[in-house]
Formats: C-alpha cells, sequence, structure tokens
DNA sequence: CTGAAATCATTTGTATACAAATAAAGAAAC
DNA sequence: GTTTCTTTATTTGTATACAAATGATTTCAG
C-alpha cells in the first residue's frame, strides 16, 4: 500500500527558493549518527558477555582507570549525565561488579571501585570490546578508520 | 579526591601480550559516536521549535515524502524499532500532527498521514533543522563532511 | 480448502538519556 | 561567624530503544 495511490508531493517547493528535495533524512548527519549507534550497539549486545550493556562496560573500564573515583566524575569521564550515571553504578552495584561508599573526607560525595568480580569482568571481556570495535568498523581501511575517529571528535 | 590516593594499576599488562592500555574508552568507535550523537541532540533540542524531538521530527519528515505510509514502513525508513515507532506516532497523534487510520485493504495496517498543522510545522522547520545540521558540523570543512557523511554510511 | 508462515500492531519489561527540582554538604565571600 | 554560591547526589517525569511475547490478519504452500 505504500505510497501507492498518491504521488510524493512537494508541498514547499516554490517557497523561498528551497525545495524540500534540499531537505533529505537520509543525508542528515543527526540521521547518519543514529543509524551507525544503533548498529554498534547491536554488534555489542550481540557479542558482549554477561548481558553488560555499552554504557556499563564504559563505566567498567573506565572506573578501572580512575579508581578510586566519585560518580559525578565518572559520569563526566564516561559522557553521561548525572541521573543515567547513577542508574548505570546502581545496577553495577547491584551485580556486584562496583562497590559504592561515602567520601570520608567530603559526605556529599560517592566513592566508587571495582569489585574483585568488576576487575575479573574487566579482563575477561576486553578483548571482546576489541573484537567488537573492529567488527564495527570492519568495512573501513586503517586510514578511514583514523579519519573518522578525527572528523566525530572534531564535532564532540 | 579523584585518584589521589592511589596510583592507577593496569592489572591486565602481561596478559596476552596486550596491556589495558591498549584500550582506551576515549578512543572507542562507540563512546565517539554516543558523544557526538549527544552534541547533535543537545543543539537539536536547544533549537527546535515546538519541542520536537529528533526523532519526532524524522518521522514527519519521512511521512511528509511517504505518506500515506504504514506505521511498520515508516518505522523502517526512519531507523525504529517497531515499539519505538508506535510511541512516537502516539505522542505526534496526541499533539494533532499526524493522523492514523486503519486501512481499508488490510486491517492488519494502519495507515499515516500528515494532518495539516503536521505539514506547517514541517513546513516551517525545514530550515530550522537545516541550521541545525550546519551546526553540528560547523568544526569540519565541506570535504570533511561529505567525508563523515560517507564513513558513517560504509559502517551502518 | 486448510494449515503454516509471515506481517502488522500492541504490550510489557529493562536500559538509557536528560531536564528540572530538591536536599545535603562544602567552599567562598563578606 | 554568617550568608551565599557551588557541588554532589537523588528523585521525578518524559522520551527513546529494543527484545520478547501476544494477538489479529493476510499470504503462501500443499
Amino acid at each position: 500500500m505504500e505510497n501507492q495511490h498518491r504521488k510524493p508531493l512537494n508541498r514547499s517547493e516554490g517557497h523561498g527558493g528551497r525545495t524540500a528535495n534540499a531537505y533529505a533524512l537520509a543525508d542528515q548527519i543527526g540521521f547518519l549518527l543514529r543509524q551507525a549507534n544503533q548498529r554498534h550497539v547491536a554488534i555489542f549486545t550481540s557479542r558482549m558477555n554477561e548481558k553488560l550493556t555499552t554504557t556499563q562496560w564504559a563505566a567498567l573500564v573506565k572506573l578501572r582507570d580512575l579508581q578510586p573515583c566519585s560518580q559525578v566524575n565518572l559520569g563526566r569521564e564516561t559522557a553521561m549525565d548525572v541521573a543515567t550515571i547513577k542508574g548505570v553504578v546502581d545496577r553495577l552495584a547491584k551485580r556486584n561488579l562496583v562497590r559504592t561508599a561515602p567520601d570520608p573526607a567530603d559526605a556529599r560525595r560517592l566513592v566508587l571501585t571495582l569489585t574483585d568480580e568488576g576487575e575479573a569482568a574487566v579482563d575477561r571481556n576486553l578483548s571482546v570490546a576489541h573484537d567488537i570495535s573492529e567488527e564495527t568498523l570492519a568495512a573501513l581501511s586503517p586510514a578511514e578508520r583514523a579519519m573518522l575517529g578525527e572528523l566525530l571528535r572534531k564535532i564532540s
């Protein structure tokens, strides 16, 4: 039934010299970013073990490098909003991958560290994570991968 | 307090010849895509009128080109899961920007069209949407923009 | 003509994503 | 020492995002 009975009408043709054809969804950077991200997440979900999500993994890996670390700082380092990192940390703590404790020096703060299970989960999955990035970028040459990284950093 | 008392330990050093330093979150394609997407969404949200979200806008613009169109098809064309497009269409219908009706030829289907208000909202915001993409890509030269688009398509 | 497979839509559940409001605690200014 | 500002964390609400299950309807194979 799709479009079978009705010819598409470019309603804004003639308006201000810019036709509707000038704006194609498939060419918009937002659309391209969303699609690329979705495919990456799908690859991640299908290959990562222990039902870890992309953001849970990011939090674990970053915490391993920064620990001990405050929750707000971990959120900053992993590009997550304060409400988002709260939820991610809660779920990781619930799975006993992360330990939380009050900061003796500053009662406002929550101090995060990886548990032994958390450290082990990171160790076990580093090569998997590497393979995930590899699969996401499989269609690109090494030079193209470097270029993509540079261009994405430029627009972030 | 961050890392003040504890030197970072690269626990996996010596394991299989690949150090933890080989996996830096900030270099991962997933992280870069997520950050670029977040910045784009923030720009979109701050500039788009009528509290339209990126996915609502995508649905409106695509529907304008495809209408009349089934819900499942609109979801496919806008890279949205069947549960997701259902929610997006519900919110647009609730705002009277989209009309839904059963398909006389196929009782399984929901046929979508834009209302007059929906058409008007698209017309009013095409140049805004164009400016949003422009701002997202402002740091890139025309050649870099084309390259980014091509690379993102290759990994989608 | 009948049964199986496929399609479309809805629902439920879980996980982000983030704005905004709120509260507690620490830092800074006076 | 007090007041104001900033920081950290939690909570609430709204919007995706998608897997999985379910039901109705259409299509296809035999």
